[in-house]
DNA sequence: GTTGACTCTATAGTAACTACAGGTTGTGAA
DNA sequence: TTCACAACCTGTAGTTACTATAGAGTCAAC
């Protein structure tokens, strides 16, 4: 199977088919005699995996760890619930980091009730007169 | 007022400061006799202004939007309405988004409930067996 | 004058793709 | 066999919002 074909079967591109590759998270594919890519079945599992992992929101990072765990099985599978655990804490850390957003937007956005001038916005007061926010800690991968 | 005053002052780097006149958002300063940029009150209000609205997690162009307004007040403040109503939209598809996600990985968390072999593991059966999600469509700035 | 802190520009890196240029290969139809 | 077109290849650059670093210049205090 050629890298078109694997591509549409995992619903990505092959651009990120040959990234994965060169991450390192797919495994190097044999080549045709004209150079092209030749994936099997083993490809196939892997990339759909990689992909799940993806739309759960889980780094290349992470995703290398289960890889890890999964092409070197060194114990029983707490490692992968550990991966998981964190991951779902990290999850629910952005989901409050963006409650609390919400709640600031809505807070501003309770000062402009009414049309009036731009130089009479209970918003842009609002941002002019709060003192600036701290730099943010690094965070979660999650946006 | 020189760069490392002003970057003190609204709690960022001086690196991040420079980055914000090259990108547009903070006026070009003027220069002492010996290139170092000088400042005043309205960049530092500016300043304020611009780390406030990042820490709400707005783009740039949403910020470059509302400057724009304050700078070329043509009409009433219902656009700056408009562009936080836009930002709060946003914010909530984000957060449904990563309840959803929350649902899915605690629903293959719940796979695992106890220690077996990784061979076994019902989390890597899931993420396996899964069909692969379909490709993102492009969607907010927020993660 | 010396020293150390601060400033400058330019460049590169981060994460996870995505796009494109220019060249090669393969396949089906004429 | 030839041709046209689709698919493939590598390499490079771009996206967003910073962040870091190299190497050089400035400045204030001693």
């Amino acid at each position: 199977m050629k890298i078109g074909e694997l591509a549409r079967l995992t619903q990505c591109t092959v651009e990120t088919v040959r990234y994965y590759e060169r991450e390192g998270l797919l495994p190097v594919a044999t080549r045709t005699e004209g150079n092209f890519r030749a994936y099997g079945p083993e490809h196939i599992e892997r990339l759909r995996f990689i992909r799940n992992c993806r739309a759960l929101d889980m780094s290349h990072e992470e995703i290398r760890n289960l890889l890890g765990m999964i092409d070197t099985p060194a114990a029983g599978c707490g490692a992968i619930n550990e991966v998981f655990d964190e991951h779902i804490t990290h999850v629910e850390a952005r989901i409050r980091e963006l409650e609390e957003l919400k709640q600031s937007l809505r807070t501003l956005r309770d000062r402009c009730q009414s049309e009036r001038s731009v130089n009479d916005c209970g918003i842009l007061h609002g941002l002019t007169e709060m003192g600036s926010a701290p730099r943010k800690e690094k965070h979660t991968h999650l946006g």
